[in-house]
DNA sequence: TCTGGGGTCCTAGGACCC
DNA sequence: TCTGGGGTCCTAGGACCC
């Protein structure tokens, strides 16, 4: 048996807890640069705003019905999903973190109520963090994740199924005449692994519902559609097609890409960016233990614009696979240099490592290069050691005293520490303004993890 | 004026190997 | 007239997830 226990409107939820006026209004965090709306409180949804509405579409419903807009806040949602996430690890004996927000847990072999015990830790996770939950239970993990629409389906929308399973429903211990209801009750489209391409040719083929799914014979969606919703399918049926996955194997791309606050146009912003974005994404590779051997950078203009069109991407390759920022920002900077086309404004650009490996194998090198490079050889492999400590410390800084505390200065000292800009730095004169900065208009403290952040109670 | 970011898996087809 | 069988690796494209 397993529980997928899924935060309501988390990010929305994230803020509420250190602004309670929130609780009533109609509230959406924004995407990066204050693109699109990513979460929505039941109030917004209750709007017509659908997941991902451009703002600047929905922006009227501020003055309308007092909708409150919020930068994205990152580094709140990341420290209250750990603190969610290691409470609800108490559940049961494995647990798979599967999205910020969401994860699986094992629950074979444990006995008693399930029931009783998902909404003690809904009753727990409610009081110790401030946030609200819902939990479903299923044989399988996708039969979970129905349960957990069911869950908060039955409670924002009373009526739409039993009240006895809203917040927790556990589809296990429902009868076949109750399960075969609820499935008649909820759009194919609502299946996990079924998306908008399958459901519409789901719909042609006259299949509406999950129960209309769930009776499709296997063997036959393999030959119609693919493996992936066959396994969907049998999922549905009670048959576990698809683990609990509590260690993910290391993660075998890594990118980091940014939508710029303006449109850009001069080459040394674009440095200055793809070496930001470069830096960011070598810390992440340090993180899991891995080398790249190739990097890959690409620059863009707005396809939403009606601006010439122009997006290049280029893949380095490295001449050993490296886990070094100066490394890794070289060979992208290279790379930038060579697809960059003056006269355009671009509006994105960024990074990916690929072609990665375990850092801790290491391939040796056939010394065959002429005789004179060998002492050049020796001495880089000498520096390697050095290097490491050097990225070591970098990363411990950066921990320590907040991301950007040290970075390389080709990222462009202005976005990180202010007063490092009193004077010209690197020829750009002092008080530039830097287009590619992220636009965040309505940021809210990081409450939980700086210490200049941290709320203040008045008696 | 204004439209996010970061991943995974599967399949088909081509090149190549013995 | 007649032209095998079995395999790997890579890439691009499509679909999905939150």
């Amino acid at each position: 048996m397993y529980a997928l226990v899924d935060g309501n409107n988390f990010y929305v939820s994230c803020e509420r807890v250190f602004r309670p006026s929130l609780n009533v209004r109609p509230v959406v965090v924004l995407s990066n640069n204050d693109g699109c709306a990513i979460a929505r409180s039941n109030e917004a949804k209750a709007l017509g705003i659908a997941m991902g509405a451009p703002w600047f579409k929905i922006r009227h419903f501020e003055e309308s019905h007092g909708l409150v807009a919020l930068s994205a806040n990152f580094a709140l949602y990341g420290d209250m999903s750990q603190r969610m996430m290691s409470l609800v690890a108490g559940l049961g004996h494995r647990q798979e973190v599967y999205s910020i927000d969401e994860s699986f847990v094992d629950l074979s072999g444990i006995r008693g109520d399930l029931v009783d015990r998902c909404r003690r830790m809904r009753a727990r996770v409610l009081g110790w963090t401030g946030l609200p939950t819902s939990i479903g239970l299923g044989p399988t993990k996708t039969l979970a994740k129905l349960a957990n629409h069911i869950a908060k389906t039955a409670e924002r929308k009373p009526g739409s199924y039993p009240e006895y399973w809203a917040q927790v429903c556990h589809l296990g211990a429902a009868s076949p005449a109750e399960l075969a209801q609820a499935m008649s009750a909820t759009e194919a489209r609502e299946v996990w692994g079924v998306g908008p391409r399958i459901a519409r040719q789901l719909a042609d083929a006259g299949v509406q519902t999950v129960r209309d799914l769930q009776q499709l014979d296997p063997a036959a969606v393999r030959r119609r559609w693919s493996v992936m919703l066959e396994r969907t399918v049998r999922e549905l049926q009670g048959v576990s097609c698809i683990a609990l996955d509590d260690a993910p194997p290391p993660k075998q791309q890594i990118a980091c890409t940014r939508s710029f606050g303006h449109p850009v146009l001069p080459l040394w912003e674009l440095e200055e960016a793809v070496t930001t974005f470069a830096s960011r994404a070598a810390e992440k590779l340090r993180q899991q233990h891995s080398c790249a051997a190739q990097v890959l950078c690409f620059i863009r203009t707005s396809p939403f614009r009606d601006d010439p069109p122009y997006a290049r991407s280029v893949l380095v390759p490295l001449s050993r696979p490296s886990h070094d920022t100066v490394c890794i920002v070289q060979a992208a900077l290279l790379g930038l240099r060579s697809i960059y086309r003056s006269g355009y404004r671009y509006a994105k650009a960024g990074v990916m490592l690929v072609d990665l490996r375990d850092a801790r194998i290491a391939q040796g090198e056939l010394a065959l290069w002429p005789h004179a490079e060998d002492a050049w050889a020796i001495e880089a492999q000498r520096s390697q050691g050095v290097r490491d400590g050097l990225m070591q410390a970098l990363d411990t800084l950066n921990r320590r005293y907040g991301r950007g505390t040290v970075v390389l200065a080709s990222s462009g000292v202005v976005s990180h520490a202010s007063s490092l800009n009193a004077q010209n730095f690197m020829g750009i004169p002092k008080g530039t303004p830097r287009h590619w900065l992220m636009k965040q208009e309505r940021k809210t403290p990081r409450y939980t993890t700086r210490i200049d952040e941290i709320p203040v109670a008045r008696a």
